[in-house]
DNA sequence: GATGTGTATGCACACGTGTGTAGCACCGAA
DNA sequence: TTCGGTGCTACACACGTGTGCATACACATC
């Protein structure tokens, strides 16, 4: 005896209670139909449902509409601490929209996103976020081609035309490194986040660019594979046993920024005393650390939300031409960064 | 021209290429009734539904057999590092199940509750878990007279007869209260969390029963009224205003505990020179804040795979008692706990 | 050969909602 | 009177899946 919830009232309900046909009730309680039903009519619809309780059965409207007010969100793993503020972000629009948030966690892997996407197809989801993109990934096509609304938050795709909220990376990088010049830092390395993602690329990119710019030595740059503190460990010590000479590291986030200061402690090189760390995303509690990270803050929440403001304003029709917002990051100075050291000095401290 | 989504094959268009009658199909794909079909043409089907890129319209199968698929989860906050893990473990059964997860935030407002389990219960949930509970909650009363399986976690109620996975706290607090004997401490302060929660509540209560037994003042009491850094520090001001002499706390969480750090920080008392901290749940990257903070680590990832585990057996009809299941916490000590200092020394500290 | 026992499949309808179309009543104009 | 228009409602079917029942056939038993 598992389910003794009494069944719920129907449209059928309300239509012998009033004493007309259900398809009247439908339209009665459709705001869009409703004007085609005598006010008096409406009125007792109204009250009927009232006072039977009546809540639609969202499955037999889902199936005669083909649709079913969820909507999809592929993260890489709500676990990592720059997602959930995107994912509240989300949440709180659709909410106001009557919609249902399916999240789904890749872990950066192809199949696992493939067999996610396929689940949702099969939930009829209106549209999707997707927060996991490759540069060049085959889901975000599968998903233009079957013309599923769609917007790409954090990270994007090569080919254009696709809705996207991102951050100006350029901008953030350009902080960064400015900031550093100003501490008199002219040999900086950069631990890059995995290029086949669009913020590793575009990070490195400015990187290069920046330091061009300003006739500096670009090419003490290590990439990782993931965005995590053990992949930025290694890329530091990596870039350590090579002989790299810098007094400065930009990371490509905060994990990564975590992983190069562990492997800097482990060389004895203090932070910043003898190298200057500046991280990625401004995670939660970066100030408790020690040392406090410098980090280039990104608008979590309001991504989310733009993202989600965005794809139900192409699911409802407002088609816009395909969206590239770009929203403004701010460099936060904490205590990983100080004035540069006299690089023999750096190297005493080793 | 909004959806130009080619329409999805259905069990029918399975039917006409292998040549049976859709009911047939229906039938071998369903492992419950495959049995019943002849191997070949189970074969055939499989092929086929492949060759199509068939999924299932969950719609239309959640319309005729009354189940949607769908089960909710109220948290408080997804943002408060608590709970991805939990959500996490809870995504990963549902999954493997072939459920979808409805989250929903009710930053700890009834209001917001109400309206949370309304609307899952329009998506004809068929479980619920929930995070939120008061010890008196009339949400979790609801669910219990609709009959809708439900799992307490991390809080539970008062009430019995009711699902849950909770921890421990009874070992937790012991655990805690035996470090900081250990370490020579006697003058103990607990910041509470708020007591209308059950993790609040069973804290205070295991704090005093400790106390108790090992004949020390269980006075030094302050209880919060959120889980927050803010309130922390409030209430650790508090009790250094109206002169509480102590010389270690043990804190309701760990973001309390961060309060009580931050609080007696500016009173110039040093953590753990002047009084030693104990945090409350183990947040991610609590060793890399200064002081690291000992906290009692309790299984976040586990919490939620159990309770979503639980949650499918009262779905599938493996009726068991109620059952309340408690995880061991574990004690992880850090940089927070030292060594009682004398009291004067620990005053003139202030 | 009659009867019983399975096994495999088809048939028809149900689930609750939404919508195109038809029908009805009423009104105004010619 | 006829004709057209308008406003309201009923009818019937569609959406895709699942299932009770009937049917058809094979094979065994007496």
């Amino acid at each position: 005896m598992a389910n003794g919830r009494k069944k719920k009232p129907t449209i059928r309900d309300i239509a012998d209670l009033v004493g007309v046909h259900h398809s009247t009730v439908s339209r009665a309680l459709d705001s869009q139909q409703r004007r085609k039903i005598s006010p008096k009519v409406v009125r007792q619809v109204e009250k009927a449902a009232q006072k039977l309780g009546y809540t639609p059965n969202v499955a037999a409207s889902a199936l005669r509409r083909n649709r079913s007010f969820a909507v999809g969100v592929l993260v890489p793993d709500i676990t990592n601490p720059v997602f959930p503020p995107i994912l509240r972000g989300i949440q709180d629009v659709a909410e106001t929209e009557g919609y249902t948030v399916i999240i789904s966690n890749t872990d950066d892997s192809r199949l696992k996103e493939q067999s996610a996407v396929q689940m949702m197809q099969g939930r009829a989801i209106e549209g999707i976020i997707i927060a996991t993109a490759q540069l060049d990934d085959p889901t975000v096509e599968a998903c233009v081609k079957n013309n599923l609304p769609l917007v790409m938050v954090n990270r994007t795709v090569q080919q254009g035309g696709v809705n996207a909220v991102i951050v100006d990376m350029d901008f953030g990088v350009r902080s960064a490194l400015d900031h550093l010049r100003e501490l008199g830092h002219t040999k900086i390395a950069h631990i890059a986040g995995p290029l086949g993602t669009s913020t590793g690329h575009t990070r490195l990119q400015a990187f290069k660019a920046y330091m061009k710019l300003h006739d500096l030595d670009d090419s003490l740059v290590e990439p990782t594979g993931k965005y995590t503190v053990e992949q930025g460990k290694e890329a530091c010590e990596a870039l350590l046993a090579r002989g790299a000479e810098f007094t400065a590291i930009l990371a490509g986030n905060d994990l990564i920024a975590l992983g190069c200061i562990d492997a800097l402690n482990d060389h004895g090189i203090r932070v910043p005393g003898g190298v200057s760390v500046i991280g990625g995303n401004d995670m939660p509690m970066l100030s408790r650390m020690v040392p406090a990270l410098t980090s280039i803050r990104i608008p979590k929440y309001e991504m989310g939300f733009q993202a989600a403001t965005i794809l139900f304003d192409a699911i409802n029709g407002k088609d816009r031409d395909p969206l590239v917002i770009r929203l403004q990051p701010e460099l936060i100075v904490r205590e990983s960064t100080a004035p540069v050291a006299d690089l023999k000095q750096a190297k005493a401290a080793r």
